[in-house]
DNA sequence: GAGAACTACCCACCTAGGGGTGTAGTCGTC
DNA sequence: GACGACTACACCCCTAGGTGGGTAGTTCTC
């Protein structure tokens, strides 16, 4: 595990700057959600441009990493992020406590860990004690559930953070099986989730949904994670 | 049918202006290739805009109506055109000469009917006769075959233009019985035609299939139609 | 004229996908 | 506390989709 070699200098609250935290995840209104629950806490933690046709340029302090929608290659974006020197600390920000997938990330170098579900507060502490040098994996939630106040693509339709993701993964083109490998689901829980998908968005047929979801913020943007990978 | 009632003028071809004639397909490479074959005639045939953006803003003697790609809305694409007072005459142009398709196109109120197999040269006399004032039908084509010159997306990625039409097919979620259907094909043909496209374009599933598509110019243009429509 | 590719189609077989129906625990709302 | 929605999952059944292998005629290229 990568140890962290510069704490930040010890000083009281009000003098400390806000903890600067990038977030990465392929979809704009995840990023947006994130950010919205947060900004109440603006005082203690800012959060980085999420446009994604801007590169973050400078260094920051935590780089908070969503995985909703994510394939096995949010292994690759994982490293990706923690080999980048402008992310002094990379956290993940999911609901899979999935044992594999907690000790695979903190093998990649990851400093946390931390749950969906972690009410606002909770989710900035966990952030502070990060940045202060802390590697903090949050207790598992019992189910995938978000915070209030979070936000994902089909929620003005009606779909459930799960469910959406879900087909965020059949709209990149998985089937049934890889979602279930991919989500830590049951295959038959899956065939749950996309009947009752079909039915909430209206469609009948796995193209129709995905075709949907292409036009309702389920295809993912690769360039955030491209441009720290250091691409353009 | 609804009659011609305005014929054109008498005159020599030395004398007369080219006929105007407007595109429109839901694909811009088709459209960009019926404009590139037919511009060595550009004495005798003038292409008007073809921009998506921008509908076409003057009347036009003929509106070349290109089925490819297109579900049996067609239909109503045809009647649509035929409605616009801006189109003066509709022909369609086309692989798929089943009777009730040319019957109903001519109901409707199409001019013309021609085969996509056409040599350039033909289908400019088949267009001038039609200005003239005939209502010309083609011989129908024994199979699916495009002219020399044309294009289709897919084409520079290896595939017919068969295989394409299938593709813009699925890539509209349509499933394979109504693929044979809207293409008057046999429910084994299509069957066939998918697993030729699959292997050409490297993938294995219909929804990666569909995912190429989109990427690579098959996802359909709907503007050009709602300008004719009276849309924005 | 041989060969390749295309159009068009058939048949057999297998699996992924989809639909129906159900259980069970949790959580938020009224 | 009732109720609805969610997460999570099971089982059965059916069909669409996909794969393999094949035929046959046409057309273009070399």
């Amino acid at each position: 595990m990568a140890a962290d070699d510069s704490s930040p200098d010890e000083c009281s609250p009000d003098e400390c700057s806000p903890i600067l935290v990038a977030l990465v995840d392929d979809y704009d209104v995840v990023l947006a959600g994130v950010a919205r629950m947060l900004d109440p806490f603006r005082d203690r933690i800012l959060i980085a441009e999420i446009d994604a046709n801007e590169p973050v340029k400078d260094e920051v302090d935590i780089v908070l990493y969503d995985s909703f929608g994510q394939p096995e290659s949010d292994h690759d974006e994982i490293a990706v992020l923690v080999r980048n020197p402008r992310a002094r600390r990379v956290v993940v920000y999911t609901w899979n406590f999935h044992r594999e997938l907690v000790e695979n990330a903190r093998e990649l170098g990851a400093c946390g860990y931390l749950s969906k579900a972690l009410p606002a507060e909770d989710l900035v502490a966990a952030l502070e004690a990060v940045h202060a040098g802390e590697i903090v994996v949050s207790d598992p939630p019992p189910r995938a559930v978000s915070a209030p106040g979070l936000d994902w693509p089909g929620r003005t339709e009606g779909l459930s953070d799960r469910e959406a993701e879900v087909l965020a993964l059949i709209t990149q083109g998985f089937s049934n099986a890889d979602v279930a490998r991919l989500a830590f689901l049951s295959p038959n829980t899956v065939k749950s989730y996309v009947r009752t998908v079909y039915r909430k968005i209206g469609v009948e047929s796995r193209t129709k949904a995905v075709l949907w979801g292409l036009d309702h913020g389920f295809r993912p943007d690769h360039r955030r994670i491209e441009h720290w990978r250091g691409g353009p």
